[in-house]
DNA sequence: TTCGATGCAAATGTTTTGCAGGACC
DNA sequence: GGTCCTGCAAAACATTTGCATCGAA
């Protein structure tokens, strides 16, 4: 039912594997892994991680959140999309296996589940060894609304 | 044997329509033009056209290449992908039905035939009814040589 | 006590914008 | 002649970095 586990095992994991690589375990780092489990998979922005990491903890700084994002994302335990021309969007990885499709016309953002290009991902693999990851960038279309 | 036009043919047309639309016919824009056309469907960014750009026309300054890059985006004759974390690529449409694959262990960029990606694009429009351009985004994953 | 992490401020790289003068139709 | 376009400079924006200090182990 919880395959990745509750939120506080998944903090205490995420904690053992920085100190596992002789990191240390900072407010400022539990407070961004906070704000991006209560996220639960939901796309936020660096600067909306900041902001709600302020409200936990006021000192903390945008520099900091980069940083902490950039060290998780080398655990491999969170990854970021680019969705369109502004900021990155970052997410906890667990939690997501997902496409982005955005609407050149309006912007919607269409998130798709990842079997969906399951035949696409095979089909470049046989023919080209390439092993494609599920979107680190979004693509771009046009929505059914749009195109009418 | 050339779809397309020869390169003269294509700077015409170009500016056949910019003037259609009330635009008007300047130096730095048949410059940035000839600069994408040279390229030969390959891929430039706005730094690099602005380099090529200014050996035709030493006047030229990098923002007039930006406002020329965006205005023939507008009239569809030019796009541009993302494939990492630096500036844009800039192409001419009628060259290019691509779609880019970057390698995020050794940032090889692999240019795949947008056939390769039809039965994915007609998958989505079944299911969805949005309509995938060809790769405003790179796809990312790992290339052969690195995946071993 | 030691070395890694933080805050702060300044730099970076890409792209956009305001404005006054100049060029095109 | 009236716009549209340009060059120039400065701003905007997301992100990164240098450095002195602070704090976890």
């Amino acid at each position: 039912m919880n395959k990745a586990g509750a939120p506080a095992d998944q903090l205490d994991i995420a904690m053992r594997l920085i100190r596992q690589r002789g990191g240390r375990c900072t407010r400022p780092r539990r407070v961004v892994l906070e704000a991006l489990l209560d996220a639960g998979g939901q796309l936020r922005t660096a600067e909306e991680l900041f902001a709600i990491s302020r409200r936990s903890d006021p000192e903390i700084t945008e520099s900091t959140v980069y940083r902490t994002l950039t060290l998780l994302e080398d655990l491999g335990l969170a990854s970021h999309v680019h969705l369109g021309h502004g900021p990155s969007h970052w997410y906890l990885k667990a939690a997501r296996a997902r496409w982005y499709l955005t609407c050149s016309a309006c912007d919607a953002v269409i998130d798709t589940d990842a079997a969906v290009f399951d035949h696409l991902v095979d089909d470049i693999a046989a023919r080209t060894g390439f092993k494609v990851d599920a979107g680190h960038f979004a693509v771009t279309g046009t929505c059914a609304a749009c195109s009418t």
